[in-house]
DNA sequence: TCATGCGTATGATCTAAGTCATAAGAGAAC
DNA sequence: GTTCTCTTATGACTTAGATCATACGCATGA
């Protein structure tokens, strides 16, 4: 998102994190701005019972928190790695002057808000309007799409667990509806895998 | 959101609409940046069964429909006006000069879009993983939060309808799960009207 | 004035998904 | 190699909310 040189230039830090390193809790304020180097970071709500909610995953070159940052809000969420990673943090005040002072970039946090509030927008039609398959079919093409080529099978990169985190589905309803898709053909199975094709 | 004399500045123009006029329809290419100048308007999905779920409503100086021209995406939802209305029309091309040459407000665009992903990845997180009740409640306080005071009784200017449409909830559930909040005196029914207290 | 439509209201039934119990494979840790 | 923990898997049972049917109040307008 904000290319290496800039980074430098607005006394950016990199910090390694193991895997399952907490970057920051829901309810906390906002003083940095966020970027993956590598690696890869989910954001989730995290309910009195224990229960996750996932609201995105980021990676290389993703920025995360943000929102906070631009809303003045404190956290709605929690950012925890789930593999070792590498994040950039600047401090807020050198971020907005480093927005200032680059329209493009500045345009294209635009462009990423308004992505991910599109997503929002499709997921909450989703859940409200659609039953299990249909839902977990949809995070299933668009997370597809986010990773990569839209061509090849691909092997989603989730656990049934975090699928469930996704869309709001238990593990048991993600595994069931996952073999009846599977039974119809609608995607593969492979070594316990699932395979869009 | 954007002022006056800069809609002026920047050639928008003023166009007065009867209540239930479409504006765009989901899937509709943007050209335009919309700002309400009085009145109100939805944005909403429609699905196949001609189900409806409301993912805003817009009034006084809200802009809408941004978040297509910012990500260079197809309107995910239709706008539609829900009482007589007047909005502000700027081509896309003027709004982004005027964003280049004002730092403040495009500042404030991304304070806006991050207050409405925070709310969505709150009512997100409501729908998935909390009952009806609530999810009615976490909808209606906000609501309260956004149409004035916080304090005096709050009197929801929403039928039954737009509350089901808003929380992916039948209308059927919202009649019967206020009037078992009122009935546990968490708020008030006053002439068929919700009234919080 | 009466019809039409919309919003509210309420009960009976149905069903998709949640809950619970139980187990087996796979990898990591000792 | 054995133990632990996580993930996948499956079946029985429960339940919240959807669906369906019906009704009544109130506003609009022909």
């Amino acid at each position: 998102m904000i290319p290496q040189n800039l980074l430098e230039e607005y006394n950016a830090r990199i910090v390694n994190l193991p895997k399952d390193t907490i970057i920051f809790n829901q309810g906390k304020p906002a003083y940095y701005y966020f970027q993956v180097i590598h690696g890869e970071v989910k954001m989730a709500h995290y309910n009195e019972d224990g229960q996750e909610f996932i609201q995105g995953i980021f990676n290389n070159g993703m920025s995360f928190g943000e929102p906070a940052l631009f809303g003045e809000f404190t956290y709605p969420c929690s950012a925890v790695t789930i593999k070792d990673t590498s994040i950039a943090k600047m401090r807020s005040d050198d971020f907005f002057k480093l927005l200032e002072n680059n329209f493009e970039i500045h345009k294209n946090f635009n462009r990423v808000l308004s992505k991910r509030l599109r997503y929002k927008g499709i997921i909450l039609n989703e859940i409200s309007s659609y039953p299990a398959a249909h839902r977990i079919q949809t995070v299933l093409k668009y997370l597809r799409n986010k990773y990569g080529c839209e061509q090849e099978p691909f092997e989603v990169p989730f656990t049934r667990q975090q699928i469930a985190d996704m869309t709001g589905l238990r593990v048991e309803t993600v595994i069931k509806t996952i073999k009846q898709l599977s039974q119809k053909d609608e995607l593969n199975i492979q070594d316990h895998k699932v395979v869009l094709k």
